[in-house]
RNA sequence: AAAGCAAGCCGUUCUAUCGCUGUUCAUUCUAAAUGGAGAGAGGAAAGUCCGGGCAACAUAGAGCAUCCUGCUUUCUAACGGAAAGGAUCCGGUUUACGGAGACGGAAAGUGCCACAGAAAAAAAACUACCUUAUGCGUUAUGCGAAUAAGGAAAAGGUGAAAACGUGAGGUAAGAGCCCACGGCUUUGAAUGGCGACAUUUAGAGCGGUAAACCCCAGGAGUUGAAAGACCAAAUAGGCUAACGCAUGUAGGGCUGCUCGUCCGAAGUUAGUGGGUAGGUCGUUAGAUCUCUGCAGUAAUGCAGAGACUGGAUAAAUGAUAGAAAUUCCGAUUUAAUCGGGAUACAGAACCCGGCUUACAGGCUUGUUUUUAUA
């Protein structure tokens, strides 16, 4: 159901510098996202890649922390939000997601923002396709 | 009992739902998928400060430079680590005992010693002191002050430090100049100790600074898992063979042109070396941990028994909800109940041994002080 498999993750260094080359981005505070539409080589709707910059947080700990709990609720959202549109228009996405706030923030914080992330991304989407 | 100090140990738990990374078993035709079972961060995983394993490269031998270490003995794979001891300094009831640390050499040489002070090192004279000379005052072979020359580190005050300290002699005044006692350094001898060193004795001597240069002794090849080994798609290009083309063709170079001469394809098929993306190994069973016995003051060693799959790689070990535990605050206040907080420092990245630093709260042992009781 909402599984995080390793499909599902950008490994690879290439379409990691393409993602961050050709892709266009936006902010939606405390994240900022970059995408991109491709081809994959697996059948997977979306390949996401998230980060946390070692500028803000220091501490190995606390960017664990984010990084986990921006997993678990992009994990939650993305089959209801994402993928679901994605099948239907039949594209592939890179994604990129950033997180740029100077503290951390609760899962609840996130989660919201995710999910309106989600709405603007498919939005984005349709206009581009036009 | 409370508080302080020191050492050692522990460092939240459970349930539900949804996930992640390995392992193993079963099923389906391999691939993969599904299901079951079981495992999955630390005392510092941190800082990357020492040491070692491991790997690649380098390497005749010796020396210089550079860097590191620096009381002794022992332990260890090794160490800048540890244990036991020695000397020094500090505290102390000056016995006992406790604590501290870059603890070789200042008698190889060079340098430096702020400010203050006369002077900070082959000495030096500001005040005061002593002698001599000069002229002056006074009744005066004396006394007094002045000037000049010399003596003198004894007195003054300065300083972190003032030429070893105290006393007696000596002298014009003085000075380790001489003597007695004492302190320290160093050399020789004797005794004790594996040794650092201690005690006794004889001689020589007497500012500090080596975290200044330096001297002495010992040590160091360089780079780190992004080391290194292996497999290897697609595309492009390389090589080989066959077909194809050719009595060496199309085409190109030499030339102003011709002749001549030199080079010589494209294409198709098959094979192949290197090598990129990517993947596999390295990579987790080891100087391992626990218990017992023996040896040793101890660090540690030896013997026996038992135990043990974290292995990611844009980087797993989680998220959410509820409950419990510990503790703090407030209220009601005998216990107890209710409400609200807090639960640290911190995340493996090839692996070990140390060191250093961070840390809510709790436990154990020792010790000191205070209070209460006997």
């Amino acid at each position: 159901m909402n599984t995080f498999k390793k499909e599902e993750r950008l490994c690879s260094k290439k379409l990691i510098e393409e993602l961050f080359h050709n892709g266009s981005s936006f902010l939606l505070y405390p994240l900022r996202i970059v995408w991109l539409k491709n081809s994959l080589p697996i059948k997977i709707p979306a390949q996401v890649v998230i980060n946390v910059s070692k500028r803000r947080f220091k501490r190995a700990v606390d960017r664990n922390l984010i990084k986990r709990r921006i997993r678990e609720s992009y994990r939650l959202n993305k089959s209801e939000n994402l993928y679901h549109f994605l099948n239907e228009n039949s594209t592939q996405l890179l994604l990129g997601i950033h997180y740029i706030g100077k503290e951390i923030a609760t899962f609840n914080v996130i989660d919201k923002k995710l999910k309106l992330v989600l709405v603007k991304l498919r939005q984005n989407c349709l206009t581009d396709h036009s």
